[in-house]
DNA sequence: GTCACAATGTACGAAATGGTACGTTCAAGT
DNA sequence: ACTTGAACGTACCATTTCGTACATTGTGAC
């Protein structure tokens, strides 16, 4: 039974896990291959060749994870509860696609050179900025958040604190003898990037003593 | 005429320069020969083999980056002052060495199997840490820091804001249309990572308003 | 039913690439 | 000067790996 749809997912999912595992260079179309349903022929003819493929597997992984941020409503929260949430929120999400922040990181070693050949991936990206843009000016409205930062930067702050997370758990842990994927350290983790982003953006008046 | 160190350090250098924009399997053994003075038979000659010199590579980029960073005295400062200059040192730092930053990010890329295998890497990193505590510790003494907070989880955030600088540069660039390693945005991002660190650690109280 | 075309399987080709065999030169010790 | 072992050059090999040629099967339109 033929199945066109069907082959072409099999076959980006294997390919993602692949790539994210492996890197561009590193993957093997043949591995790729052999953990399919499909044959190498198949690859080939759907997506072209290997760099086809990374792209297709890139675009889709950043599909999936935007998809899942837009699953997020702070819009009827007070602007504290909405930005620690946010932050809590990116953090549990980046820790969930850890294949898609490989593929990130992956993609930077390559300058970005494949998310430049993909419209499809830059257009959806202004949504994390507008929810952030409305959580902050609501709250510098209502005072407790101080006026004159950036959102996109903020946004950037928000990214590096969780992203690193994923990114440099490997080498971080290793380094200091200490495994911080462990749950509890996991937890503390997240409570600091919240902490630390709410420090950053509310009003030193009305943060609370310590 | 023969110089064994010389043809070393010579091959380490395109070597590192190789792997940092390849990775270690984008790497090519004969490019990284092709640009030396020596030749392939040399690289297996010292170093075994890809991997070998992958290893020490990755090894040297770290020795020579957290020598740099022993060269900042922030004794002689006062706590804030001190933690600001080692926030800035640290994010100019990751900036001036890209390379070792890739390293690092490849590294991970490989969960960091190969500074498993090296125990040169992992003994000289407490440095950081016994820095960092100082300071900290200085500034709870002095009551302007806020107590409770772990040395190494302090290191780790600063870390993140200034690596993710680094390492995530491309991608942030092309998907918000905007170049985050141009030295305007550079200095924002350097003043945000200092200011975000600061308000962080020191009380509430001692915060300037805003 | 059969025609046209999309979907798939198999086997193979050609180049890239890590690694090595073999031979040569240089420098230091005696 | 001669020996010995380290330092180096050249050419080559074996394998991996991306990609394709060729053949075949399924399927919807008429």
């Amino acid at each position: 039974m033929q199945d066109p749809e069907g082959t072409q997912r099999d076959i980006l999912e294997v390919a993602l896990a692949e790539f994210a595992l492996n890197g561009l260079s590193g993957a093997r179309i043949d591995e790729i291959a052999a953990r399919t349903r499909a044959s190498k022929r198949m690859i080939y003819y759907y997506f072209g060749g290997k760099e086809g493929l990374y792209l297709r597997a890139l675009e889709n992984a950043y599909l999936t994870v935007r998809e899942g941020e837009a699953a997020l409503d702070v819009e009827h929260l007070p602007p504290v509860e909405a930005l620690r949430r946010l932050v809590e929120f990116t953090f549990d999400h980046h820790h969930r696609h850890e294949a898609f922040i490989r593929m990130v990181m992956i993609e930077n070693i390559h300058h970005g050179e494949y998310l430049d050949r993909s419209p499809a991936i830059r257009e959806q990206n202004a949504s994390a900025i507008a929810t952030i843009s409305r959580v902050y000016q609501r709250g510098v409205d209502s005072g407790v958040f101080r006026p004159g930062l950036e959102p996109v930067e903020l946004h950037w702050q928000i990214s590096a604190l969780c992203f690193f997370n994923v990114s440099n758990r490997a080498t971080f842990s290793k380094i200091f003898g200490r495994n911080f994927g462990a749950p509890k350290a996991l937890a503390a983790l997240k409570r600091n990037a919240v902490e630390m982003v709410e420090r950053y953006v509310v009003r030193s008046a009305a943060l609370p003593e310590d």
